[in-house]
DNA sequence: TCAAAAGTGTTCGTGGTACACCCATGG
DNA sequence: CCATGGGTGTACCACGAACACTTTTGA
């Protein structure tokens, strides 16, 4: 029994949605002297839990801290694991020679979601093997490394998932914000057309946004009402998730 | 940078789920010479993805393949590594102590939960570190190793929450069942009544069962109808899960 | 005063909830 | 023929779906 065979190297990856002129984007890395994207991630380091080491990449690349993250999946292909872009990385001179032996070993990866706010992320910070850390959108993906192409698929499954248990919008919008920018953010991550009225009772009856009694003037029409998150309320259904009548 | 540090252990830990006279009862081992009980799990040898690797494990106790396996969390808490449980087996010579080293290493485990039929496990098989293995209900649990309690309690409110959104039962009853078993597997796992005559219409509503023309003699009342799973539109349920109203 | 889009209200139908009633079986 | 528990039916109500009307804003 070589016990060598079962050490595994285990990294997080993080998959940032952040919301924009009604599309959904993500969080993502160009390597260096390659034409292929990444995901932010990194390994887990001693005495860190998985949580731990995911609220760490958020910070490192968005400077955000307390932002909500959803383990998902762990990704365990032995298939997913590869050396070519990492020998590449090699050729020129982005990393050492010496890793190789280590990313020759085996990988597998945790997969967060965190949702965050577009318009607080000023500045992503690229990592020590990429040139750029940007937002892409999440229907023009460009060529990505390793799986992370399925981690972002399954990412996205799984909030739509979540959706439907529980709220979403504190983090993914500015802390105030009108019924139509709600209603925009939950369309786009639905991918469907929700009746305007239909959807204003239904989040109205959660009561986990407040009326702030302001309204945000400025375009052609009727000034939309401004409203809050109840931050209490919405934990507290976040934490319980919705009670859906089955039984 | 030393990489030996982001190098944990990662192992597959089963929660296997079986269902008996009204109760649900969870797959476990007890210790050679501790009075401590574990979940069956096992290492994730190279070329083999986490799945395989918990089929394996299941088969290896059960004898059971095909089954309905789910991915539900992974456990990386750096405090949930001890290694007082391994000296003490080794003092006791069920291990060598060349394997100390191994196991004061850091160990991340990867949470399946499994639902198998009762019946179907005849003789549950014991691994190299227990003397026996069999069910314990869930609700008189022994002290268990590590933070395998937790890892139950973590699966029972994913099968819990699962159940609102997938049907649950082709795995955990026998192939033939009555309305009145169905129920008594629901109301077991939700803990919670259900009126008898609406269940029967919700569950008939999803048209994942089929009524075989049998009825179930014997008892000192109205034999009730015998059904089966109707395989391919229960799988076809549990892939798409419910359309919940939600806007 | 007009277009655009937001706020308010109404109707309808489906499906969950809470029941009452009848029917088969073994003792 | 009777107790027990399973099968069938119904009335009610809440909530989602579809839709019409009024109000506010800037040009």
């Amino acid at each position: 029994m070589d016990f060598s065979d079962y050490v595994p190297s285990v990294s997080v990856d993080c998959v940032v949605f952040g919301f924009h002129q009604n599309q959904l984007k993500v969080l993502m890395l160009k390597l260096k002297h390659l034409n292929l994207w990444a995901l932010p991630g990194g390994f887990i380091e001693n005495n860190q839990s998985a949580t731990i080491a995911a609220d760490k990449v958020l910070k490192d690349r968005t400077g955000l801290e307390g932002i909500y993250q959803q383990q998902f999946h762990v990704f365990t292909d032995p298939e997913r694991s590869q050396t070519s872009h990492i020998e590449q990385l090699i050729s020129n001179d982005v990393l050492d020679k010496d890793v190789l032996g280590w990313f020759k070993n085996r990988f597998i990866s945790i997969g967060y979601y965190a949702l965050v706010e577009y318009s607080k992320v000023n500045k992503p910070e690229p990592d020590f093997l990429s040139e750029k850390c940007q937002w892409v959108s999440l229907d023009e993906l460009p060529e990505l490394m390793l799986d992370h192409e399925e981690i972002i698929k399954r990412a996205y499954v799984r909030l739509n998932q979540d959706l439907y248990q529980k709220p979403v919008g504190i983090n993914l919008l500015p802390e105030k914000f009108t019924m139509p920018e709600l209603q925009a953010l939950y369309e786009t991550i639905l991918q469907k057309k929700i009746d305007r009225r239909n959807f204003r009772r239904k989040i109205l009856s959660l009561n986990i946004i407040i009326d702030t009694k302001e309204k945000r003037m400025g375009s052609n029409n009727r000034a939309p009402i401004v409203y809050k998150f109840d931050k209490t309320k919405y934990h507290q259904v976040l934490k319980e998730g919705y009670h859906i009548n089955l039984f």
